[in-house]
DNA sequence: TTGTTATGGGAAACCGGTGTCATTTGCAAG
DNA sequence: CTTGCAAATGACACCGGTTTCCCATAACAA
């Protein structure tokens, strides 16, 4: 019984892990230089290789050329794991996220990798459940376990102000990812949703459409709420009245898109021009738009947010608001091993990017 | 200038990490329990309690259950960075993958992550450029670094022998994702291509076409060869003659997809249907179809491979082959940590995955 | 010349586990 | 009541780095 509850913190994997783990010899031919064969080699004790690696201390120029050509002649990398351990602190960074949108994580990964290659950094990746109550402990006993570095947190999770405390308590670096800017520039790389969003909106606008449907994002999301925001926002600039009726919800999903558009489909009149508050619902406008037979974009503008890949395969292909993930990937990246690499320290990395409204084939004037 | 070089072996970032590192105080409340802790604790040798924990030798019962029951109240966690030290091996799984199919990669990652939970193991991700030269040396010093736990090949590069006997050399467990079977079910997950590609092909054929287009992966791509044996097989088989004409090269891009498109519609006459060998291109095409006016599946039938997200929510969603691509990555994954768990041993994962035909809408009879 | 600092560098403990091997204990057979 | 043998446990070195502390030497001031 006991095991039932000790599984999760001290898995089984380990047990048999050991017992059938590799044989003896410690490798024939792999046999890499430790510390201790530098210190040997080049006359010095390891505490000297050591300060050579790590640049601390004052040494001699003659004992740090002498050590550095003996670390290339054998080509030595000091031991990740011991220093982890004697640092008390991994050098990975953990990229924790909920469920949103695959290519995003994708692309936040590339940026993240971006900045941490030709550092000694790894990528850890590791999904979470938001819904699930023991998120907090899972994250948790990963941080902790793993004694990571930092985190980046994606949303829609990086919303949870408790998950930032818990980094904190930690002590472990964290940066959020989101869609509103804290007043927190460390921990924070936001885009400019609202002003995107209301760029996007002015278009329509300007393109003489009046009857603009939205679907929004799920509530609860900061991302949904800036959206729906900016769009508000817009209309209302513009003296545009936006009827309840006209607001559809949506969960960011291609299937919810579809929902949602059925049921603007069924206002009369129909609106002409439809803002979905991320590309994947916006698919699922055109996929619904193209099995009622309404043609897009004579009959139906629309406009999506992300600029996913699904945005330029669809017919028409969609416009939308480009999110610079990859660029806000590696800064948030950076702000995390910032102050561990020798990179222009003064340098700070952007918190805030700008996004752009793409404008493809899925907008044009409404009929008339 | 010795750091020039010296840089990417021993990166910059850690030299002022160490620097500027955390203060000397552990850190007040998180003072983990150390397996010290727990033996004075329990009043017995840390060696016992490292015993309890790995499930090796044999203890008496009272002991391990007073042990047992320290850790229990202490909630301790071995520590994984000592474990890895002592070990000699890190309890990370790498996932090693060129430039595949974005959802692709994060199905896979969610399978091995399903593999993965509840295990002390880690999900490591490590892009690399197949097209560097260095790249063999990349994969070697991630590996022998971070002195992973095994990792997971992703097609193309899975198919590299040059990589596999990397790992071997390195002692590091691997497992090479891809669509033909190498006779080496311990290193290989892989599906059966050949088969599905016949039977989406017999599909065609079944509803009449004749003058069926290919357009296939890029040159030396495995999965490509396999995917085109399959189709050209199906013609052959059904006594159809297949003109070099009909046969298009295709990069696995969108890009590529709408250009082999391009070319097979100039032929007179046109194909009356198309096999992608993956979805993305399966898209450019209908994407070229849509902005030539040709009505799909009326007067164009398309077949795609892979069962991406986007199959489906383009229009008419594309009729695919559906790679069961989590699974196949739960299964690699459990395929290197299985002998490190307590699931059934005799219980093999499979090494095979059928992939499977599904109809949507981008499929119809000729017209005639 | 001597006293006083800097400065380069080493010895040993430590991080938190694991392996080896020796020792103690428990229990059955002689 | 030994002897015998296996099970149970502990002592200790070790993994490969880092830190603390301390010493030796050289440079500088008096």
């Amino acid at each position: 019984m006991l095991f039932a509850t000790f599984a999760v913190s001290i898995c089984n994997s380990c047990y048999a892990a050991h017992m059938k783990s590799v044989p003896k010899p410690r490798n024939k031919a792999a046999a890499k230089p430790t510390i201790n064969d530098i210190a040997r080699l080049a006359g010095v004790s390891k505490k000297t290789v050591s300060r050579v690696i790590n640049r601390s201390g004052s040494l001699h120029d003659d004992t740090r050329e002498k050590i550095e050509a003996v670390i290339r002649e054998t080509g030595y990398v000091p031991n990740p794991q011991a220093r982890a351990l004697a640092l008390g602190r991994n050098f990975l960074i953990g990229l924790v996220h909920d469920n949103p949108n695959a290519q995003m994580i994708l692309n936040m990964q590339q940026g993240i990798l971006e900045a941490l290659r030709d550092t000694d950094f790894e990528l850890v990746v590791r999904p979470v459940d938001r819904s699930s109550p023991d998120m907090l402990d899972d994250v948790r006993s990963f941080l902790v376990r793993q004694r990571l570095y930092g985190v980046v947190l994606l949303p829609p999770i990086s919303e949870i102000d408790a998950l930032a405390r818990l980094c904190e308590e930690v002590n472990c670096k964290y940066v959020r990812m989101g869609s509103s800017v804290l007043d927190d520039p460390d921990h924070m790389v936001a885009s400019n949703d609202r002003d995107a969003v209301i760029e996007a909106t002015r278009h329509l606008i300007a393109l003489g459409h009046r009857r603009i449907g939205l679907i929004s994002g799920p509530h609860g999301f900061n991302s949904a709420q800036v959206r729906r925001d900016g769009f508000e926002f817009a209309l209302a600039e513009a003296g545009i009245k936006l009827p309840r009726s006209l607001i559809a919800d949506g969960q960011y999903t291609f299937e919810s898109g579809i929902a949602a558009a059925e049921s603007l489909f069924d206002l009369q009149p129909r609106p002409t021009a439809i803002f979905a508050c991320n590309d994947e619902m916006a698919a699922g406008v055109l996929f619904a738009a193209r099995s009622r037979g309404i043609a897009v974009p004579e009959e139906l503008s629309i406009i999506g947010f992300d600029d996913t890949p699904i945005a330029a395969r669809v017919w028409p292909p969609l416009t939308t608001v480009r999110w610079p993930i990859v660029a806000m990937g590696r800064s948030a990246a950076l702000k995390i091993i910032g102050d561990a690499t020798s990179v222009s320290p003064e340098d700070q990395e952007p918190s805030t990017f700008v996004s752009t409204l793409v404008r493809r084939g899925s907008v044009a004037p409404p009929m008339k």
